[in-house]
DNA sequence: TTGATATTCAACTAATATGTTGATAATATC
DNA sequence: GATATTATCAACATATTAGTTGAATATCAA
């Protein structure tokens, strides 16, 4: 998690915050388990200990992955003595979206390219084809001991 | 970053592969000068060196920033020389526009069209070569302490 | 050849993330 | 009141991130 993550007052620049939430919301969906939570709650809101359930780890640490969820705007919870709800708020989700959504001029760039390259292809065979990206890099994770 | 964005072999597993890409498209836009440097690409490719040229920190984190990206499947590196030549990919991205947009039928009432847009270009064949444009600009990053 | 340029690698440091276990607070339940 | 349940907090260990500087690699240019 970058710098950008750190909660500041953000004092008066209300760019700087848009800039800071959109980090948070793409943070909080970049590990699985907490896109699995935000599944969950898409269909229902729910406990703390029923979204832990399905997890091999301990309702601590659930807890402070729905924390960060609650951070980024995904996730609001309302206690009412022990028990804690959980529900899905897509508002910042769908400012990730509008962001991700000013690169699909180029969904439409490449598919038009794609077209005219197998326009070109189709009246000259002896072309090569596209390549595609492929990530297979490797980095070493952490394992439950 | 979580353990889901350490890789393994994921011997046939393709869905783990995808959620692992997924991974670390988000955990790639969550850091604000990583997007800044996307937001560059989306109008011309770059160079390291001109990537670099307007945050304040040393080309060597860009070029580590840049790695990041290229993991993540969003960024293409074609050296040439001493030079490397970064151009888009927003195939990765458009994957997950498509599992934000799983969310989308919450605001959908409200904002129709991102979803409508994003729908109409889920069935695209394959990714290609971004295109070119000719607009330089710049845009502020973080300050070295 | 020599030197400048572009980029990456290596080693180090500081901060952050994520997991654990144990303690604590608040509230149901007996 | 005594006890179990729900959830969070605290402290700790370890891994990862992200920054730095310095060195290495490769290429271009004079």
């Amino acid at each position: 998690m970058s710098t950008a993550h750190a909660i500041e007052p953000a004092a008066g620049n209300e760019a700087a915050h848009a800039e800071e939430l959109l980090s948070r919301v793409f943070f909080a969906l970049s590990d699985p388990l907490r896109r699995s939570i935000l599944e969950r709650l898409r269909e229902q809101p729910s406990l703390v200990s029923e979204l832990a359930a399905p997890f091999d780890v301990s309702i601590q640490a659930v807890s402070r992955h729905i924390q960060v969820l609650v951070r980024a705007g995904l996730v609001r919870q309302s206690r009412t003595g022990r028990i804690s709800t959980c529900s899905l708020d897509v508002g910042p989700m769908f400012d990730a979206a509008v962001w991700i959504n000013r690169y699909s001029h180029y969904w439409q760039t490449q598919f038009d390219t794609l077209a005219h390259s197998l326009e070109k292809i189709a009246r000259r065979p002896e072309k090569t084809e596209t390549g595609k990206s492929s990530v297979n890099r490797t980095r070493s994770g952490r394992k439950k001991p």
